[in-house]
DNA sequence: GTAAAAAAGTATAATGAATCAACTTTTATA
DNA sequence: TATAAAAGTTGATTCATTATACTTTTTTAC
């Protein structure tokens, strides 16, 4: 679906075990002594490579972390387009975050993983922006969805709440519930809301 | 309203002055050379002190070119405790916010630092960050306006969205009429809008 | 009014991430 | 097989930021 498929020559498979290794001994030595008391030169000493050729392999230090995700956004466009009928985008969108963004981190196995991220400033930032870079593409196919024009400003902005919708959750103490209020936020309205006297139209 | 208010003495008087002298030439140097042709180096010297004083009045380089505004978050909490009657939490931060930060911005005599800001990826992250600290705080007042408990999280979820609302209205062509979007999205959710077919309760 | 404390500032060196330039080895291919 | 492209290496270099130890200034308490 996307590179030289299967026959992989030599050449590309050495570099996918360089980069492997780097990213490998990277979240090992970040899991047993934390990111900021790992170096880069730790890192590349480790898989046994110079440090610039780490450099040629990952972006930078951060980036060591995340699986530069290809998929993640068609899979998120693909929740929008091949929706269930009579679901809404609101709900199509909450329901595929909650699966593959919130239920499957929940897995204790992930959880000294999680709480490197997010107890490192430079990495929860970061796999944020990444996140966050799928902003365009869904607003794309929102709007193509909804027969909106391109770069319509409503569908810019549901697609931006929506991914930030993770990040809303994710601060809270239950974050399934707290997703699920963020959405309901975004398809029913603030006005929609029980305790919200003093509204105008 | 906060510090030593009038009486200052000489000492606070000139650490102030070299706070602005350093922030005054960071500015002139970034908008005449560009951010990263510009090094703490040559800010300290344009300022006339070491880089180590520079340190000790800035966090960082970024930290340089926003004035580290206290009254900002005030400001957004009595934008909804103090709002007329009638007015809805929403209207009532869409109101604020096109006022202060994107009429304000419009003025041509602010094109060469908004042009800085947003030209530079740094700068934009870092203007971003400190405005979304005030989450917590907006949170808290949406939450006691309308009788909510602490940490409810619809109350976050509108405090996160309607600060970030300003970051979706930046990014679009007419960023009044983005926030307005944005904003309506927020008060009416998107069930209400008009081409929104196949959508379920 | 002076002495001690607190705070601002300086110089210098170190760390750590990231980049640059020049070179070697490996792999693929014409 | 020759050769070009890509992977990797070495070593130096830049730049922001921190640490250490020191000097100067201002305040405050006696």
């Amino acid at each position: 679906m996307s590179e030289t498929t299967p026959p992989l020559g030599r050449r590309e498979r050495k570099k996918a075990a360089t980069r492997q290794a780097l990213a490998d001994a990277a979240l090992r030595l970040f899991l047993e002594h934390g990111y900021d008391q790992v170096g880069i030169k730790d890192i590349a000493e480790a898989a046994d490579v110079s440090t610039t050729t780490l450099f040629k392999h990952f972006s930078g230090k951060e980036a060591l972390v995340f699986d530069e995700d290809d998929d993640q956004e068609a899979a998120l466009v693909a929740a929008v387009r091949e929706r269930p009928d009579g679901q809404s985008v609101p709900a199509a969108l909450r329901e595929h975050i909650l699966r593959t963004r919130i239920d499957v981190i929940a897995d204790p196995a992930f959880a000294p993983f999680r709480q490197l991220v997010m107890g490192t400033p430079a990495l929860r930032d970061y796999g944020h922006r990444i996140w966050m870079r799928h902003e365009t593409a869904l607003a794309q196919a929102i709007a193509e969805d909804t027969g909106a024009p391109q770069g319509d400003p409503a569908c810019a902005a549901l697609a931006h709440f929506a991914l930030e919708a993770l990040a809303v959750a994710r601060g809270q103490d239950d974050p399934r519930k707290a997703l699920d209020a963020a959405f309901d936020l975004l398809a029913h309205g603030w006005h929609a809301l029980p305790g919200c006297t003093r509204s105008d139209p």
